[in-house]
RNA sequence: GCCGGAGUGGCGGAAUUGGCAUACGCGAUCGACUCAAAAUCGAUUGCCCUUGCGGGCUUGAGGGUUCGAGUCCCUCCUCCGGCACCA
């Protein structure tokens, strides 16, 4: 008996597969399309090409074609494609580093890549490949683009951004992590620059809305969706300073506190404040104080327990509820990026308005009493941000503070001094980079076509798509794009006139590459159009997507802000792109998260290579619940690669013993050990199908085929000889292999083909017989006061009477029952009986 | 501070509707095979008391509901993740 060689097996499947193009899948109109068989769109996010696959990658793509498998025997068309987000920053730093350009290193990696998922045996329909650096791709990145700026959603403007000085690019809000550059680490600091936009913030409501048209994402994704985009209701209310004829309207959530409001704060990037200050005695104290400011980092801005800083501007605003003069300062710890950038202080009842007001020693109002007399009687109890009557409110005074709220905005509304209004965290997506390896921002700039000396945006038509990046040596940024460089391309034709023109230099954030990609999928080679419309509304929404949890705000906000704007530009016909996310855990090695510089990565390529893919495909799958990662250890690896050698060597001796297999079939006539056997192979079925259908229980799923393995090495050597018996070991390897196959579709396809013949993926996925599920007697639970006291095998049909009878009869039961009276008996038919005695 | 999630053996974890807690795997101990080792096969393995039979205890802590709670309710503790001067 040889053992199980799982390079022999692997290569031999990866072939076939390879060959027959076993996972490619038709359009609708294409030859072997079907339209009568539901469809079902799995799809693992698209790895970014950096070096090689890591054991994250394997862990999502196990995940990912697992389901696929299953869908595909549970009767559905599953498309599950592949491909690369080929553009981004890691490529262009090597290529800075070594001058190698960045397709090669992007191209190296693609094919390690690809190499990898073959000899994974992930089961990818190779003829909707697409990688995201292609002009075949990025041509249609562009059209997107377009689209957008002709609805408006694309806009450039003048705007303070992130720049990370050390990648010397902007950044997306999203890509500020606690005021550092999340790619290199590099603390950030604020510019003013010229920089495309688009306009997320139209869809704010819609992004929140729609969660309800999602069938089943993770509760804390959604939630962390929810808090960045940062909807608060609340009023706008005009404060006006007479001095200088200028009205100023802040975003408040807490109009019922406005006769509390004591002063008024400007953001120190705010417009007017030049205005307010120019030619007044506070004008060098305010000037000096937003140049510091300025020269601060985000981070250092917004550490928590900083102490409150700014400068008083000698100007006040009236207060439109009662008239009083509020004096005006600027603070940093007004932001200029929300709301209004001016708030209205109300130190009785914000804290951090309540610190300002301590250390510059202005008045502290109370104007909400507390709900007990205690706080109510308390000065000190400020500031107090809950709930109570008002006080010192004028006509308000003792109205509940919520009960006053809607009355005050419309009060303010009718005298035209403020109005409900809405604000949100989230703000317009920054999407220019300067840098190279990306999707050139496709308008050029024309002078004549301008007006007051401003070049006019102009796009550059469809059919003059891609606008192809240009070769260049230099990759370096020098603070504009290393575009900028290439002379050649920059001076272009202006499509309008005719005359000369520049191009844009900046190119697009990777992320808007990622927004579409499974969209391109589903028509990949399209040279007409982005996508068919046939094909997409076929195959649209994703059923189920897979992914890190990473992805949990930028990436999966953008692809659904980009799927609703396409389907308003009516080219789409959801409005959500993905109708079930899975969110991956990360796998960790020795407790700690993988990094090269700690020296714990894991490289499934080597532990391929040792044991087999399936079993690390298997293995990362049974670690525990998909979702919660979990420690990589080597014992847990040759764990699984023990089971599967089992299953393997089980194969080879039924196939010996049994002769040419008993007739299918007879495997349900088997009485005695045989069916018991039988029984625990249907229970097997039935585990694992449910499981599968639960969600991603993919660790019991496995637990269930290893029970149905032992159980069968437990009850092989007395079944062996009857034809009964022999059917039995059979049916119960052949079960076992076909459970398994999901995770472990090499072993799965060879021990089905030796067992039962033909290939594992055409059958069906196996459906458990309720017959067999029941048994005619079932083990009785007696207790005793609660407490277990004996198991009795006891009919399954036996009447309330008749397991109370046997509970009584037990001698175990007895002993606890002496002298005691039983004042109570529960009995739950087929499972338990409980005795209560006194 | 706010919002999520989780606490079960030596470890990863299981427990479907409130009904056998600790499935499955790892690790450990013992046995078979072997000259020996590895591999394999088999047995044992929550904790405490007991020679044994058996008994008691046990799902982060404390309380409650119930014949019965890992599961439901209340109070608290710890850990992990996200957001955070957002008016």
């Amino acid at each position: 008996m040889s053992g199980y060689d799982p390079t022999a097996i692997e290569r031999k499947w990866q072939q076939v597969w390879a060959e027959e193009k076993t996972w490619e899948v038709p359009n609708p109109g294409q030859p072997g399309f079907d339209p009568d068989k539901p469809k079902s769109y799995v799809l693992e996010m698209l790895p970014y090409p950096s070096g090689e696959p890591h054991v994250g990658h394997l862990k999502c793509y196990a995940v990912g074609d697992a389901i696929a498998h299953f869908r595909r025997r549970q009767g559905f068309e599953v498309i599950h494609p592949m491909g690369y987000d080929s553009f981004g920053l890691p490529a262009e730093n090597n290529a800075i580093k070594t001058g190698e350009p960045p397709q090669v290193a992007t191209e190296r990696s693609i094919a390690s890549f690809q190499r990898q998922f073959r000899e994974w045996g992930i089961s990818i329909d190779w003829s909707r490949e697409l990688a995201t650096h292609t002009p075949e791709y990025y041509r249609w990145t562009q059209w997107i683009f377009l689209r957008l700026f002709e609805k408006g959603l694309a806009y450039r403007t003048e705007a303070p951004v992130q720049w990370c000085p050390k990648d010397a690019t902007v950044l997306a809000n999203e890509q500020v992590v606690d005021g550092r550059c999340e790619r290199c680490g590099t603390e950030v600091v604020q510019r003013k620059l010229w920089q495309w936009f688009f306009k997320i913030t139209d869809y704010a409501d819609r992004l929140l809305a729609d969660f309800d048209r999602l069938e089943s994402w993770p509760e804390n994704v959604i939630t962390m969706q929810r808090n960045w985009i940062g909807r608060s209701e609340g009023a706008e209310v005009v404060f006006r300073c007479e001095e200088v004829g200028l009205d100023f309207p802040v975003f408040t959530t807490r109009p019922d506190t406005l006769f509390g409001a004591t002063f008024f704060v400007l953001a120190p990037e705010h417009p007017e404040l030049e205005r307010l200050v120019a030619g007044t005695p506070a004008e060098e104290a305010v000037r000096e104080y937003v140049n510091r400011v300025g020269r601060e980092s985000a981070e250092e801005r917004g550490a928590e327990d900083r102490e409150k800083t700014g400068v008083p501007l000698g100007r006040s605003v009236v207060n439109p509820v009662n008239g009083e003069e509020i004096p005006m300062y600027v603070a940093d710890y007004v932001l200029m990026e929300y709301g209004t950038g001016a708030i209205m202080a109300v130190p009785g009842h914000d804290s951090r308005d309540y610190e300002f007001a301590r250390k510059f020693e202005l008045p502290i109002k109370r104007v909400i009493e507390g709900e007990d007399e205690e706080a109510a009687r308390d000065e000190q109890g400020l500031p107090y941000p809950g709930d109570g009557p008002m006080t010192g409110s004028g006509r308000f005074d003792g109205q509940g503070n919520r009960e006053a709220y809607e009355e005050i905005v419309a009060w303010l509304e009718s005298e035209g001094r403020g109005k409900p209004a809405v604000n949100y965290r989230l703000r317009d997506w920054l999407v220019s980079r300067q840098r190279y390896w990306g999707a050139p921002i496709p308008v050029v700039y024309c002078e004549a076509c301008g007006e007051d000396g401003e070049a006019a945006i102009v796009p550059v038509p469809d059919e003059q798509l891609p606008v192809e990046l240009p070769a260049i040596e230099d990759y370096a940024p020098q603070g504009k794009s290393p575009l900028a460089a290439a002379e050649e391309w920059v001076a272009t034709e202006c499509p309008r006139c005719g005359g000369p023109a520049r191009r844009e230099t900046d190119t697009m954030d990777t992320f808007v590459d990622s927004s579409w990609y499974f969209i391109r999928y589903l028509d990949a080679h399209n040279g007409e159009a982005a996508w068919d419309r046939a094909a997409a509304d076929h195959w649209l929404a994703v059923d189920q997507y897979i992914g890190g949890v990473e992805h949990a705000i930028l990436h999966l906000m953008y692809a659904r802000f980009f799927t609703k704007a396409l389907a308003d530009a009516g080219q789409l016909s959801v409005q959500e792109p993905f109708a079930n996310l899975f969110a991956q855990g990360m796998i960790t090695r020795d407790g700690a998260k993988m990094s090269k510089s700690r020296g714990n990565t894991v490289s499934p390529g080597d532990y391929v290579e040792r044991y087999g893919a399936d079993t690390a495909r298997t293995y990362v799958c049974f670690m525990g619940p998909p979702e919660r990662g979990g420690d990589w250890t080597d014992e847990g690896v040759e764990g699984v690669n023990r089971f599967l050698s089992r299953l393997w060597r089980l194969c080879e001796e039924v196939e010996g013993r049994t002769g040419a297999g008993p007739e299918p079939g007879a495997e349900a006539e088997a009485e005695g050990a045989a069916r018991e056997l039988v029984a625990k192979a249907h229970w097997a079925i039935d585990k694992a199908t449910r499981d599968f259908q639960r969600g991603f229980q993919f660790n019991t799923v496995i637990s269930a085929v290893m029970e149905l393995v032992n159980d069968t090495y437990r009850l092989k050597d007395g079944l062996y000889g009857d034809p009964q018996g022999d059917a039995a070991v059979r049916f119960a390897t052949a079960t076992a292999a076909s459970l398994i196959f999901p995770f472990a579709p090499h072993l799965g396809s060879e021990v089905h083909e030796r067992l039962v013949g033909g290939r594992v993926w055409e059958r069906p996925w196996p459906e458990a017989d309720p017959a067999l599920l029941s048994s005619d007697t079932v083990t009785l639970i007696v207790q005793v006061n609660g407490k277990l006291r004996d198991r009795i095998e006891a009919p399954a049909a036996a009447s309330k009477e008749e397991l109370l009878e046997l509970a009584r009869a037990s001698e175990k039961v007895g002993k606890h029952l002496d002298g005691k009276e039983v004042v109570k008996e529960i009995v739950v038919p087929g499972k338990l009986v409980n005795l209560v005695v006194r």
